[in-house]
Formats: C-alpha cells, structure tokens, sequence
DNA sequence: ATGAAAGCGCTAACAG
DNA sequence: CTGTTAGCGCTTTCAT
C-alpha cells in the first residue's frame, strides 16, 4: 500500500478511500491511485482491513451436511446474496453432531465473522451463550423455533407435516407411515404428520426411523421393512424426496402400484421431485429462498439497517403430483 | 488478551503461547493462563492472528456449482481434511461464469488465503497470473490438465468419456448419444466418448447439448428431441446420474425399454445410481477423495511438507449394472 | 521458561 | 478533498 501511495504521490489513506470509498476522491486522484494499483499489481490484504475496521466481509454458514443436497440450495441463495454485497461465505458441516456443531460456533466466534447462519443440529445452551455474547447477527434457518437465539427464516416444520398427513386423509389413505431421520427438523415434521394422522381420525402412523441424513437404498430398504411389519400401509411420507425416489424404485421393483396400491409423498420438493414417474407428490419448500433471505437479514442487521429481531415465515406448500 | 494476562499475571506473550504453543510453557504457568481464559471466556481474535503471522487458516475452494450435487462430496471431503487440523473453507460458487471466477479468485486471493482448491470452470490466463503471483498452494481438482498451475488431484476426464463409449462399443450398442453440458470437464468427457467410439468403428456420436449444470427435466426433454432426430440411437451417456435419472424416468413414461430399446449411462456414481430401476451402469469418480486429497497437499505444502508439484490421479472405473 | 519491543497492513477519527 | 495520528489484537524476533 506504501507503494502504490509512493507511486501515485499520494498518502496512504488516500490509497485506501480509493479502495473502499472512490466516492470520496476528487476523480483524477482516483484515476491516478487507480492506475498505480493498477501498474503495481496491488491486491489489498483484506485480513489487515478486516482488523483495522472490526468488519470481516466474511458471513458463516453451520449446515448439518452438503451430502444430502436439500440445503445446496439454500447454500447457493446465501451465497448469492452475500457475494451481491462483497461478503464470502465460510462454511462449516456438523454432520448432525452436536460436538461439531459447538466446535465450528467457537472457531467461527473466534474468526471474528460479521454474521452467522444456522442450519441447527441441536439447541445446545452452551453454543448458544456462546453466540449471544459475541454479540453477532445470528439466523436461524429452515426452521421456526419458539426461543431464536435472534433472527429466523423459514418455515413451521411440525406444520408441514400436519399438512402432508391432511393431505393424505383427505385423498382417503388411512394406514399412514413415515421413513426418514428422526433429527430435528425431520423429527418436528414427523410429530405434525402425527398429529395430522391423529385429528383425522387415522390410525397411529408407522414410523421407520433412518440415521440422517439418509440414503435411497437405505428408504428402499425400509419401505420393505415397513411392509412386512405393517402390510395395510397404504401411504408413505419421506423426509425428503430423494428418499422418496428411492421408495419409488422400491416400488417398482416390486411390483407395487403407485398410488393405487401405495401412495409415496416426499418433502422439499427437489428437482427430482418433478421428474420422477409417476411424478412425487411432495411438500415445496423455498430452499433457495431461505438462504437468501438470510442472507438479506444478516448484510441488514451488520449495516445497522434492520429491526431489533425478525421472524420470517416462507411457508411451504403441499404440491399434488400423481404419486399420492 | 491483555485482561487473560492481567489476571494470570503473566505477559501477553504467554498468554498467546498458551492458546498456539502450550507446550513451550511451564505446566503451572498453562493452568493459570487456561484459567484465567475460562473465567474471561477469552476467545482469540484469529484475524488477529493471521495478520500478524500471515498465516490465516482458511482455504478457499471455487466450484460451479452447489446444486449439482455432484461436487458436494468432494467439498465434504475437503472441509473434514481442512477442519481435522484446525483449517476453515471459504467456499465460492462461478455458476459456470469466466468472470465470476475470476472475481472470486481475486477476492480469494485479497484475502489471503492460505491455499486454494479449483474446479476450474475457465483457463483464464488472468486469474492464472494472479493465483501464480499470490504464490499460495493451488490444487486444481477434477481433471487433470496438462498445464498445472501447481497441484492437481483428479482424473483423466477425456479417458473417462472414452472409457464409456468403449464399454458400451463392447456391449453392441453401435448408434451413442450424450446429453449433457459442453463446459470444461463435460466436454473432455463427450471429447473422449466421440474418440472412444470412433476407435470402435460406430457411427458419430448424436449430441444433445444442455445449458450446465443441467436437470432431470431437461434430461427428459433432451431425450424427446434425440429420438425424434435419430430414432436408431441406442444408448444414451448423460452427463451425470441426476440427468440419466431424468432419462430414464422418460423411457418409463413412453414404455420404452431400458436397456433392450434404448441403454442409459450415468457419470459419477451418484447415490441415486444404485437405487434406479434399473440400476445405473456409470462411470465411478472418487468425488469425496478428490477432495480429502486436495485438502491434503494443500496443508501439506502449506506447512512445507510436501514435494514441489503434485499431480495425483485417482481414476475412474465403469461400474456395470442394469441400465446399459 | 518468560518478557519487551516492534510490527503485520490496513482504517477511523480528526484536522486542515 | 486529502493527510496525520493512532491504533485493531495478535505474533514474532531477540533478550534475559
């Protein structure tokens, strides 16, 4: 930086609102400062910035697992938005464990970053006192919960599966049953299917839990399981429509009609929701949405232009597709 | 700092080997130092840090895409070699775009990051100049070019496309198709499945181009148009398993039979190839190693460790099953 | 085994 | 509009 002020002939301030405010320089300082840096090759060490000015650019994102590519897409929407506005994205996986998860809340806290994300794992009060007293801008994703530790964006689990589990009464299934994780938000989903099955006056709903965040072959594993235990299931919901999929070969392997003889609903609303034959009958979420959203609130919140807290609900919306 | 030091009445310097050297202090020392930090719940400023040892603990990898899914395990892979020896990713997204790479590389790079993985999209000779001017560790990953720009772990995908076109040569199918994108690795792979057939003495291969990263339901249409161009294909290499997926679901729609009417290909062996009905026959990539081994060279060079260049090529294999 | 001094490369006031 | 003066919070020598 030095340098380049020297060879500009001007201070090292200068060089530096030419940088982050050209607005502030008369135009041909800028042009001068510009074409410097320019010759020089000058990249500026943004660690240095990020100390001197207490701001980073740097959001973090603690996802449980980018294997399972139902929350890519909320990835791609924070990132999106972040980039929109100079921010990188730092990103960590818990793989569903609580340990992980707290380790990466501390390195993160640590790393001074200006915002954080959370796809959460567990409600561990240490992770969250650790949070609250860096002070930091926090979202909580891809779920509504009751205490946030600040700010949330997305969408009642429980409720979306009270609504897959109406929606499937209503179409005239009674024996209900559920494959998937039973790890937090899936869990919360599966309490509302429940739920749903209980009001209806259905049957209590056979689950056949799987470790998160699951695998197709490990649904279609399951789907033989729940048949043998329980061969009046008439209609399956998956924690996602990638389990969803894997049922479906299941089905076809086996023979076994769908909807006629089984009804398959997944959940998210992935691409492969759509494309599948017959095609699923899901629950749509806006993934994408979410991480941008997120994103907003938290570039808000830093540049001091938000609200105190803020709770934003997407929703989610039952999607009728032939497969249920 | 200067309060942990207060109230171990040590000096800031020990209090700086206590968190990064503890073993250069004597015990009692480390348990008043540890104990002073406790009760502050000091956390270190790592921006700190990295600016006075340039040294920052972050890598950053710049990928396509995140909604593919199909370079999700490689990240996998990386972020757990990174997190094991206390490495942070920052992650980028070009979404197939020249200048958004270049763009993430030189913010990369402004950052200081202390190594770089690259699923390149271009062969910008800018961004090359840049990254070789900032002189961090480099892995190139995915491929296997043959100018490196330091490091590259990957496979050969020109091969890999041949390697596809030559088992399927050896099952009969004599008229080939692809469908898929035509960027950078996809490209080598329809390159090298045209050659492969070629060498076999078939018919030129039919080519359905598809905007990158493309989708199942793109897939589906694609295959719609092919047949309707050349009725006597015979077997289909898509791209990757989402898009033969999407095939796949289209020839159980039109009642065409998979694989005496028409044989489907998949690329990566992707969860989702086991489990179709009919399994995927697809070329195997080692995606999440891919990713542990770049995480690798990059923190072995980046503590010296490691030999000048590195150019490790992990294969491919074509797994047979039922589709082709 | 511990400490003092001197920065790392930049930005935030404030002054002019 | 530009420059001067002080740090940001840590880590490195080099001493002791």
């Amino acid at each position: 930086m030095e340098d380049v002020a020297r060879e500009a002939g001007v201070s090292l301030v200068t060089v530096s609102r030419a940088v982050n405010h050209p607005d502030m320089l008369a135009p041909e300082t800028l042009a001068q400062v510009r074409a410097a840096i320019e010759r020089l090759r000058y990249v500026p060490n943004l660690m240095a910035g990020a100390l001197a000015s207490s701001r980073s650019r740097i959001a973090a994102a603690v996802i449980p697992t980018l294997a399972s590519s139902i929350f890519s897409d909320t990835m791609d929407g924070l990132s999106q938005a972040l980039a929109g506005r100079g921010y990188q994205l730092l990103l960590g996986q818990t793989h569903f464990r609580v340990d992980e998860e707290a380790q990466l809340i501390k390195a993160f806290v640590g790393r001074r970053v200006d915002g954080m994300v959370l796809i959460r794992t567990s409600q561990s009060p240490s992770a969250r006192a650790t949070l609250l007293r860096a002070g930091i801008p926090v979202v909580e994703a891809w779920d509504l919960a009751s205490d946030p530790i600040d700010m949330m964006v997305g969408f009642s689990n429980r409720d979306a599966g009270e609504a897959a589990s109406r929606y499937l009464a209503g179409k005239g299934y009674r024996q209900l049953a559920y494959i998937g994780s039973e790890e937090g938000r899936s869990s919360a989903r599966l309490t509302g299917f429940r739920a749903g099955a209980r009001a209806c006056g259905l049957p209590p709903v056979v689950a056949h839990p799987l470790p998160a965040p699951g695998t197709l072959a490990e649904a279609a594993h399951a789907l033989q399981q729940l048949l043998q235990r329980c061969p009046e299931v008439r209609a399956v919901l998956c924690s996602n429509d990638m389990l969803a999929a894997g049922v479906l070969f299941e089905c076809q392997r086996r023979r076994l009609a769908v909807p006629d003889r089984i009804a398959v609903m997944g959940f998210a609303d992935l691409p492969i929701a759509a494309a599948t034959e017959p095609p699923l009958t899901t629950v749509h979420v806006p993934s994408y949405e979410i991480g941008r959203r997120a994103g907003e609130l938290l570039l808000a919140r830093i540049h001091g232009e938000a609200a105190d807290s803020a709770r934003v609900d997407l929703g989610y919306r039952v999607i009728e597709r032939a497969s249920a």
